[in-house]
DNA sequence: CAACAGAATATTGTTGACAATTGAGAGATG
DNA sequence: CATCTCTCAATTGTCAACAATATTCTGTTG
């Protein structure tokens, strides 16, 4: 059964998504990109006047995001965003490398026709992209497979799908640079063949292991560039 | 067990921890307690007057626990306790398992002749429970051997011990009386056994397969006695 | 001049009140 | 008798004020 859409007679200004949740969002934007360093304090107060709130929802957002690990807080001082150190970045590799596998053995077990086509031909425009030289594309496209593994992987894995996001915005905690090494796009695409080539055959565990190794490879691009 | 009864709550006084943990902490005893039933909506007027406090701790409390997965908000509605399918604790089950096998990996990549002496003691003392059949006993040192573990891995996987303690609170929102089956414990012990060999041996990836192994076996408990 | 004590300021912790929304029951109507 | 609407009570969402705590600044003293 729906529900009346909007016969609320008298709509200022309100809307209908909590408020908290605009401000968790539009804080994580914030911090995410990098309008707040890592180690900055949120100041409760100025946030609130900037965003046009009050505090309490303010402090909520930041409760919540504390839980998202995207900042600390301390008590009777205030939250800070957090400080990613190395040894914290590769724990979060390390994870994330562990989510991406599960993603991918859970899919490997279920997959049916049309995603095994869907990533087939994702992996092949990806590499007529790397011949072509287009390096954003191959990028944003890369970022779309892996989205489409984690959404493929079906209801029984949405708790490891939102880890995977969770730790993904977690690790951008770093400076930058450092991440989005350049790293050789055909070893990259060589190993989402693998990946692939192991969910297509069903393979449980041969999916999970090239998804994890996939991704730890992103820990050792950033172990070697220090 | 209550909060402080001796303090009136007109005005808290020298509190070193934040109200909003204890809160926390107490609604979490609460739910895992059993005191609120999953599907139960958490009224923020009465806990707080329950608890002494204003709303505000309670709510945002509330949110701390929503993002550790024991309760789901609705917007402006409440907060529910969570109600965990058959299918969301199956999940549970594998993450755990993930997360227990990271550890004993990581553990069995740097373990000193200490603790592996600890864990190796730990394992002979649950096989003389075993045979004394004491079966609370076993329970507890079994939980004090994972524990140890989880612990034992050190700084480098404190994240992913967050997580594994994190994952056993949640998995307890289900009717508890099909969790503690009585497994075999000997079958439980010997896979306690081959964990530690691993992780003796230095074996980085058979201390993981161990790990999860024996943390799998829950799942398959739980599926047995639908 | 360095260092410490103490006031002044800034910021977080907490509260109670008010506005907005939801859900349920009373009453009217076909 | 079923159903629909309207009103009312219960509850959440938001706010501004007050209290407690941390931080900064300043003046004094060795």
């Amino acid at each position: 059964m729906e529900l009346d859409q909007d016969t609320r007679p008298h709509v200022a200004l309100r809307r209908q998504r909590p408020l908290v949740l605009e401000v968790r969002d539009e804080l994580e934007r914030m911090i995410l990109h990098g309008d707040i360093a890592p180690g900055d304090r949120l100041n409760e107060y100025a946030l609130a006047e900037q965003l046009g709130v009050s505090r309490a929802p303010v402090r909520e957002a930041a409760r919540s995001l504390e839980r998202e690990g995207l900042v600390t807080a301390v008590a009777n001082e205030g939250v800070y965003v957090r400080k990613l150190g190395l040894e914290d970045a590769l724990q979060l590799y390390d994870l994330r490398a562990l989510m991406a596998g599960h993603l991918c053995a859970v899919l490997a077990s279920h997959a049916d026709a049309a995603i095994k086509a869907e990533l087939r031909g994702c992996v092949a425009h990806m590499d007529s992209l790397i011949g072509s030289g287009d390096e954003p594309g191959y990028f944003e496209l890369n970022l779309a497979f892996h989205d489409r593994i984690a959404e493929a992987a079906g209801p029984n894995a949405d708790r490891a799908r939102a880890l995977y996001i969770a730790f993904g915005k977690e690790v951008r905690l770093l400076r930058r640079r450092v991440l989005d090494g350049a790293a050789s796009l055909t070893q990259s695409n060589e190993e989402h063949h693998r990946i692939v080539a192991a969910i297509e055959a069903g393979d449980v565990e041969g999916a999970r292991k090239a998804g994890a190794w996939h991704h730890e490879n992103g820990k050792k691009r950033l172990l070697d560039r220090l």
